[in-house]
DNA sequence: GACAGGCTAGGACAATCGTCCTAATCTCGC
DNA sequence: GCGAGATTAGGACGATTGTCCTAGCCTGTC
């Protein structure tokens, strides 16, 4: 049980991080979810900083682990961006309520001027990496990156119209239709 | 002078809510940007739900004549559609440092769980039927308010990876391509 | 020039925040 | 089973929050 307390804590915290905000989320929020005490918390971590740190970087590690089982599950480069398409339909349940997790804590930082944004900004960027690879892969050579972005970018947009207006069909519907112009890509090459 | 401490009021608050978000922003904040003392606040709002209220309301007034000044400015519905396309553009440095105005306070009062989100929606609404109106316009029947979504949520992504990402050619290639878009559909009608 | 009412400044208030301190408890090698 | 070090609970701390109260100022009317 010797990293169990700490690990408990990022989990929790980056659930409450999520759902309610990073600056909105009070050590007493956590402290009560995980079953700790408050002034406990400095023997783990010697700031709130500290504790979003090892949440973003938790958070990173949790997305490279993906990105990996994504590579490796899927047969095409077309597949594997469809792979990460339909993450808006399977996260929709979270999504409808709370957003993105990667856009909503980047903007939220950018608003505060946190010093941990460039490292939130990272996940965004490992996601756009990947996407990358998979365009160039699927041979689209220097339009790789562009493309990558505008998945990105097109997901980002999606998220946030879902959490706003609440309507299924529109992402669904969104999806299906992204996931067609990447198959068209696909065929085209 | 009798409104004008009262305009000047939201006017701060609104920038700052922007800016800063409305949670980390205080009333100490405001009263030293507006010149006045704090607690003289509750002599024209007796909450700061009430003050985010009336800037929301604010907004959706703007909002409103922003829409009829593009729908008097431009003649056909395609140059309508790309007047809101460029707002991207326009407000670029904005958008840089803090996003889009109205996905990120509706993602922060959805996190919140602020009674005031379904006003802040309504702003997504406002631009939503006007889009709406404007592909109708151009022809595309059952597909005007799918093809409304779609130009709405493309904007929000595009807002939301410009402020974590910085790169200035992202937007603009994005901008483009989806004018381009935009007028092809318009010739096809 | 007295008076009323809109407006303001300044501070008090309880609550909550992140942080820190200390003493008690637990765990484990010897 | 004893002692060192890791872990914990609980509370104190200064600062800040939204809110409220009160005494005074300003403006305009009779």
């Amino acid at each position: 049980m010797r990293q169990s307390t700490r690990s408990t804590i990022i989990a929790v915290a980056d659930q409450l991080f999520y759902e309610a905000g990073f600056y909105h989320t009070s050590f007493a929020d956590i402290a009560s979810q995980v079953g700790i005490s408050r002034g406990n918390f400095y023997h783990h971590f010697k700031s709130k900083e500290e504790l979003l740190q090892a949440v973003i970087e938790q958070r990173l590690a949790a997305t490279r682990q993906l990105l990996s089982a994504w590579a490796a599950g899927s047969e095409s480069p077309a597949a594997r961006i469809c792979a990460y398409i339909q993450i808006v339909i399977s996260n929709r349940t979270q999504i409808k309520l709370h957003g993105c997790p990667v856009g909503t804590l980047c903007a939220e930082l950018a608003k505060l001027e946190h010093p941990s944004l460039p490292l939130a900004n990272r996940v965004f960027g490992l996601f756009a990496d990947w996407l990358t690879e998979q365009f160039s892969a699927l041979g689209q050579g220097q339009q790789a990156r562009p493309r990558a972005l505008k998945v990105l970018a097109w997901s980002q947009g999606v998220a946030t119209l879902y959490n706003a207006l609440q309507d299924d069909e529109f992402v669904e519907r969104e999806v299906e239709e992204m996931c067609n112009w990447v198959q068209g890509l696909a065929a085209a090459s």
